[in-house]
DNA sequence: AGCGTTTGCACAAACGTTTGGGCAATGTGT
DNA sequence: ACACATTGCCCAAACGTTTGTGCAAACGCT
């Protein structure tokens, strides 16, 4: 029924103009700037005009059969419902869009079937390179891209020796751990995020390191594992309380799992930033909004997701690529401020 | 450097075997079951184990460029960092990927220029077709690409007659109203988000029609028009707090400007859910986790999102598709029951 | 005028598929 | 023995580009 109409072509240019299609795909192709000997300038001329007039758009899909190259970009996060990630596949986006590429996101819910599945599939669709943002330890997944011999890089967890983009997280750790040890905490807990999130780990052993250096060793108990929404916080904080031992303060190592805690430790009893003090992490918008203003680790999200595509640039190119981490800084809130 | 291995053809497969490419291709395309002309059992057993082996993985340029086919579909959203957006992805990508579709999508910042731009970026790679997640009112460019006769699909927001998926703003709306003249508010405001977007405008309308309905007109000056973000509620919520009238209740056309206000009132020394009531609109996860749990309406985004597909998925086998409007359900929380 | 270089374009092959036709060999019915 | 249908496969064209090569005309120089 809808009797589409066919998109103008190059040979359609060329026949109308009396040309040969290669001039006119050289002409269209070369720089603007007249320097080459594909036509006289006057023809260049009438070629663009005409090709103005009609709206030629090159078909991609024989430019990349012909070419072997997609200019297009994979780009797998666990899910784009989590903040952060969406932030950092804005910065992504921008970033590809400003060097002419494409790039196609899938959620892979952080589950390692799926996981598979998107990578081949975003192979099959023959990307000239992936930005993975659901690195996690544990499978060999990247080894087998790296077989492939198709350029990825890693972004905000990092895995292996693989080239990544992520934020200084054990610092981001430090970072909270001095703030508490400011202001005289001694008695802490770490809701620590999973075990397979570079992120989370990281983020922990900065705290926990710190914490060392400074001559108190917190317990095990008081590390406890969760996932990275506002119903982990909760459960870990659950755990924490009801170990007999209430901590003055709490570092969660996001956002979610801070405001969850928060919830918890009011159903206990406590006012956050009053009775006990709360950081979380990312500083995500929410947390300055807060009836109580969150205390966080700001994170480069965007640049984050910049630096990946430039850096899988350099690697699409044949350059080297090195790791790179970004600082992070602590902005500090009412929360973790008790009198 | 690197040597990029080529991914095996089909030419590959057939020259192995003594083939012709174009039987490979027919047994590797028909259906499974033997049924076909293409070959005799043997020889599609033949074919298949090899191309299994060599993990042939068809060029998907090639198909498309012969087919005029690409099984790619566009998705322009405002910002995926807008959790609602990215709900409705997911529920986009998950249906998407069940019919063998790829979708790819693009950040328009709600910004007309982008817009346009991403459209026909979209339509330069050939999408089979269009999702919108971000109409507004009062831009030619649905009408633009309809005259393009590449089929799209609204989503969330509608516009015009075109075809589209909302849920239905205008019921959300009312079901608050009725909530709050349950209660027994009566001088209430209306925080009512852009005017551009026809999600704020139907709930905004439906909430002031209900409320007329009941006998009470609410006057001009206590619906306030805003952006979607907590900055933009806490604004809307200053103006209305100012003029001297402090309402008993207010309705935010959505979550995040509902929490902004939240805070201008706390500012102004009111408490949510003591002072004044408050409710908002989506039901965010972060609605129910606030230290005063928000009052909203539920929107089915996931399954808004998937019915955006099937609906694509109609009008590109050349069907007639009907807009439809899935109904909201009332979340009622602590933070709009005044004792 | 003659020679070499540059300019301006055309030719054709290739990228990896899909698909309408064709044609020989085999099978079926009389 | 015949006609005729079916099976099993091959041929070739087409989709819309890009790009190495070839060749005539125009130009510069002595």
């Amino acid at each position: 029924m809808a009797g589409r109409a066919r998109p103008t072509t190059l040979q359609a240019i060329a026949d109308q103009l009396g040309l040969h299609v290669s001039t006119v795909s050289r002409v269209l192709n070369g720089p603007s700037g007249e320097g080459g000997r594909a036509a006289s300038s006057r023809t260049a001329q009438r070629i663009r005009a005409l090709a103005d007039d009609l709206g030629y758009r090159p078909n991609p899909y024989a430019t990349s059969l012909r070419t072997r190259r997609s200019n297009l970009v994979g780009v797998l996060v666990p899910r784009l419902s989590d903040i952060v990630l969406a932030y950092v596949y804005e910065g992504i986006e921008e970033a590809a869009a400003e060097h002419g590429l494409s790039t196609f996101v899938m959620n892979t819910q952080d589950d390692e079937r799926t996981q598979e599945a998107r990578a081949t599939m975003a192979l099959d669709r023959r990307v000239d390179g992936l930005i993975f943002a659901d690195g996690r330890e544990g499978t060999g997944l990247f080894d087998r891209v790296a077989a492939r011999e198709t350029p990825f890089v890693l972004v905000n967890r990092h895995v292996g020796g693989h080239p990544a983009i992520t934020c200084d997280d054990h610092l981001g750790g430090r970072l909270v751990a001095e703030h508490f040890l400011e202001r005289g905490y001694e008695n802490v807990a770490v809701i620590a995020g999973p075990s397979y999130a570079s992120t989370a780990v990281d983020r922990a052993a900065g705290f926990v390191d710190r914490y060392r250096e400074a001559g108190i060793v917190i317990p095990d108990d008081m590390v406890v594992e969760s996932t990275f929404d506002t119903a982990g916080g909760r459960r870990a904080a659950e755990t924490i309380l009801r170990g007999g031992n209430v901590p003055t303060a709490i570092f969660a190592v996001n956002d979610f799992a801070a405001i969850g805690a928060s919830g918890c430790a009011r159903d206990h009893g406590l006012l956050t930033g009053t009775d006990i003090a709360i950081a979380g992490f990312n500083d995500t918008p929410l947390a300055a909004e807060l009836p109580v203003p969150l205390t966080s680790v700001r994170t480069p999200m965007h640049e984050m997701g910049r630096e990946a595509v430039e850096m899988l640039l350099r690697l699409l190119s044949g350059k080297a690529a090195e790791s790179r981490r970004l600082p992070p800084t602590l902005v500090v809130r009412k929360s973790s401020l008790l009198a």
